[in-house]
DNA sequence: GTCTATAAACAGATAGAC
DNA sequence: GTCTATCTGTTTATAGAC
């Protein structure tokens, strides 16, 4: 018998969970409340009630995304770099990609979440806003970071905060045109195993052009 | 006295270049006929006069975004690779990235273009299918050819194709998530003298990535 | 070919019964 | 809190005057 009770955080959470995964699927303005109230089955009163309107429950949605994502990449991002080696530095930008590639690619649960992000990045908003302050940068400054320990470069240097950006890049460049690399490789779809040798052929090239700058140092 | 004759065609055109800008800034669902018929100075009823209805000039608007970026590539395009040493095939992948990056981060004229192309990309459908087979791919093609000869590995191996989606994607990612990298660098606007920085690192990382997989082979 | 008036469908928001 | 009926504005498409 579990509880079925406080029915309203239940309807809340069905609406923001069927809108995040429609405005990742077809982009806000494509969607109307009613499609959301259907997917959510709860009625369209009940946005305005909850959020106080489609514009509520878009604010809603982001920041419920930001929540769920800072929690799955937060280890990631617990261990201290205060006292880290430049080959140990480079080794953790690797598993961070790498849980960026696992976390943005190949996570089901993490789907709708990273759609949904991605049409935001392009709409400058509120909500990207929210996303930005929030989410992405801390991110970037973390990578940043390590960069700088793996190469002895400045982490508040230009080349390095683009380098990183260009790294993360590869990783998100999949999620917003992959579906064009997987119709060129006549890949139905992205099953675990290739998923692997895809994640790794990114790894290999953030280790070329990490490698290379440290080159460009010493 | 310049023909301002056959207003049939000026009205086309005119309606064709507001409607890419406009669905390359908002989207398609969030421009309305009417928006697109006040930028283009023309009435709501030529849109179904001309194109069918707003389907059909989405769809004249791709191919029109098509066939002009077509001819600013085109140059790139021509030389004849059967000849090419492996030096000479890095090089040329290096041209061809620049290119890129002049003609989709840089150039005023096809930035409409970039941001229409764009959007579309994300949305499955029957215009992204066009962009695809008459655009994207044959660029995509060209490039392995170029990317196998460089590193002496097989063009059609799922490794390169991987890698030069890789490279492409570099650049591509300014286009979508560009203005948080300006941000992050405190940039009000891309310049050309940062423009050029910017497309020296990109060109540097591709070099680097293609370097490493030819050390690889041999 | 151009433009206006209007139709028919749909959007988001809300009042009020339960 | 939930749900239905309805309001108001906007959408695309079109018929018909010019």
């Amino acid at each position: 018998m579990d509880k079925q009770r406080s029915g309203a955080e239940v309807t809340r959470m069905m609406l923001v969970e069927a809108a995040i995964r429609l405005f990742g699927e077809k982009g806000y303005d494509a969607v109307s409340t009613r499609e959301i109230g259907d997917l959510a089955a709860a009625n369209i009163g009940s946005i305005s009630y909850h959020f106080g309107g489609k514009q509520g429950l878009h604010r809603a949605c982001a920041e419920y995304v930001i929540s769920e994502m800072r929690a799955q990449v937060e280890p990631v991002f617990q261990q201290p770099i205060s006292q880290v080696s430049a080959d140990e530095a480079l080794e953790m930008i690797g598993e961070a990609l790498l849980a960026f590639c696992r976390l943005w690619l190949a996570n089901a649960k993490s789907h709708d979440f990273v759609s949904f992000l991605m049409r935001e990045i392009m709409n400058p908003g509120e909500v990207s806003e929210l996303l930005y302050n929030s989410w992405m940068k801390p991110m970037h400054i973390r990578l940043c970071a390590l960069f700088g320990l793996a190469t002895g470069l400045d982490a508040n240097s230009e080349e390095v905060k683009v380098a990183v950006f260009s790294l993360v890049g590869q990783v998100f460049h999949f999620k917003v045109a992959g579906g064009l690399l997987l119709r060129r490789l006549d890949w139905d779809e992205l099953g675990n195993e290739r998923a692997d040798r895809l994640f790794s052929l990114l790894a290999r090239n953030a280790r070329l052009i990490v490698m290379g700058y440290r080159n460009v140092r010493n």
